[in-house]
DNA sequence: ATGTAC
């Protein structure tokens, strides 16, 4: 048997691309890196795979935690993890949703082609940063009224549509429709909604930003036809989330964990997994809260969707939906936990079982905790919206912003390897800080323009550093391993054009 | 990720 070890923690090979921690201790479930050899490397260089491990601690996971090709070091649980937990008598864990409640990308489509925008680039990107707040702090692309913050976390991108940012079928471009039917702003404090008032609309800092593109590579051509791409065509991806309305909710509910249910906590190997007991009233206020960021960050990517579609028709002198056809092609959300049904592994008195102890399979509601990534359900799911549904959801994952992206439809194997899930982007290779230290953000914007043609326009020379093409793990290497595992599938490949940054 | 710290 082929196995790996990493600080003291073995794995073994399964086969091609899977490699399984086995259960011992106090683990509840084994848990399972899907990784090549060499990601799997990268992410054993940091402190992913414990946190991995120490995730199987948490009460009622059900099936091996998952870390996704992409996959590295998180607050408590890594960024490339998916967790499923019983949703009736486990728990539900703030930090394996992540900070960024709804950190997520959308895609819009164009009519462009590379040539209408080749020698334009410069042009373009300065509108688009006029354009489209970005950075930390505030300052947004709405007035956020009281009614207007409560309006988007009820209703999430119906609101903005009625609101007059947006057309008709964005609504069923999105995921959920762009709506948890399960939100509830009431339990989202007022600190929170404070936060978030002036952020309607924002890119934010970090690894958020918005990138024009153009096709490359179109690897399925049927299903890149039913998602509107050609190759050459101009697209524009939006990468961005909660902002610090979403950080606040996940900073809430963790210090009430803390103090109301420290006898879970006191069980678990490490603090930051903090976690709710299923059934508990916070558990359900944390869900309805989460739910609630969920529908913010959605009108946020929305709002910024209308800054784009004005700016193209300004720019293009031209009507961005009837004459440059900007649909959303789709909208993802790679930082949340749903609840989902799904098949698990149950023993002889139905109870959920792993390895031999399983000897049936039954469905069973989960919260299933995708943290870095990204929902990727397959042809024929009744979750993938009609328009889609014969070809598969589409999962739009960006790479770094010397790389591009890819366009992926969830794989047939998704729901039976991943609970429907696959990478969410490139991952990190190094923190921010170390970052900072190989790369200067000037020499990286010089570089990427001089080399490649990409036009970096950002507020902050230090946020280049944090994102140099360098700082990212082979973008081309994880979709390789998604495609090849079956659970999200190549469709198109994008290589940025221009690139705006907080 | 984040009014980049309780």
């Amino acid at each position: 048997m082929t196995t790996r070890e990493f600080d003291g923690i073995r794995l073994e090979k399964v086969r091609e691309h899977v490699w399984e921690i086995p259960r011992e201790g106090e683990m509840n479930v084994p848990a399972r890196v899907l990784a090549s050899e060499s990601l799997l490397e990268a992410i054993g260089d940091d402190d992913s795979l414990q946190q991995l491990k120490n995730a199987t601690h948490l009460p009622g996971m059900v099936e091996p935690a998952l870390c996704m090709p992409d996959g590295h070091q998180g607050y408590g649980f890594p960024v490339g993890g998916v967790g499923a937990i019983d949703a009736r008598t486990g728990c539900i864990s703030p930090g394996a949703v992540g900070y960024d409640i709804n950190c997520g990308v959308r895609m819009v489509r164009t009519n462009l082609t590379y040539d209408d925008v080749r020698g334009r680039e410069e042009e373009l990107v300065d509108a688009l940063f006029e354009a489209v707040p970005s950075g930390l702090g505030g300052g947004g692309v709405v007035k956020g009224t009281a009614d207007a913050v409560e309006g988007a976390l009820e209703r999430g991108v119906e609101w903005a549509v009625e609101a007059g940012y947006g057309i008709e079928s964005d609504l069923a471009h999105c995921e959920d429709e762009g709506r948890r039917p399960d939100a509830r702003p009431e339990y989202v404090s007022q600190k929170a909604m404070d936060r978030g008032r002036n952020q309607m609309g924002s890119l934010g800092s970090g690894n958020h930003f918005l990138e024009v593109q153009r096709v490359t590579d179109v690897f399925r051509g049927d299903v890149a036809e039913a998602y509107g791409l050609e190759e050459d065509g101009i697209v524009v991806l939006i990468h961005c989330g909660s902002r610090g309305l979403g950080h606040q909710t996940c900073n809430d509910y963790l210090r009430r964990i803390e103090q109301e249910h420290g006898d879970l906590l006191a069980d678990l190997p490490d603090k930051e997994l903090a976690a709710a007991p299923a059934g508990s009233e916070l558990a359900e206020e944390y869900y309805g809260a989460m739910g609630a960021c969920i529908n913010f960050a959605w009108v946020n990517r929305q709002l910024i969707t209308h800054q784009v579609r004005e700016t193209f028709g300004d720019v293009f002198d031209a009507d961005p939906i009837d004459d440059l056809g900007m649909e959303l092609l789709y909208d993802v959300a790679h930082n949340i936990a749903k609840k989902e049904t799904h098949e698990v592994g149950v023993d002889a008195e139905g109870r959920p079982a792993v390895g031999d102890a399983a000897v049936d399979r039954d469905e069973r509601e989960l919260y299933v905790h995708r943290k870095g990534a990204t929902r990727a359900f397959p042809a024929g799911n009744e979750d993938v919206p009609e328009t889609y549904r014969e070809v598969g959801q589409p999962v739009i994952i960006p790479g770094s912003m010397g790389a591009g992206s890819y366009v992926l439809r969830g794989g047939d194997e998704s729901m039976g390897v991943s609970f429907g899930s696959t990478a969410h982007g490139a991952g990190r290779l190094m923190s921010r800080t170390q970052a900072k230290q190989e790369f200067w953000g000037g020499d990286v914007q010089d570089d990427l323009k001089d080399g490649q043609q990409i036009y970096v326009k950002a507020q902050s020379g230090a946020t280049i550093a944090e994102e140099a093409p360098g700082v990212y793990k082979d973008i081309d290497e994880v979709i390789r391993v998604s495609d090849e595992l079956g659970i999200g599938d190549k469709v198109a490949r994008t290589f940025p054009v221009c690139n705006i940054k907080g």
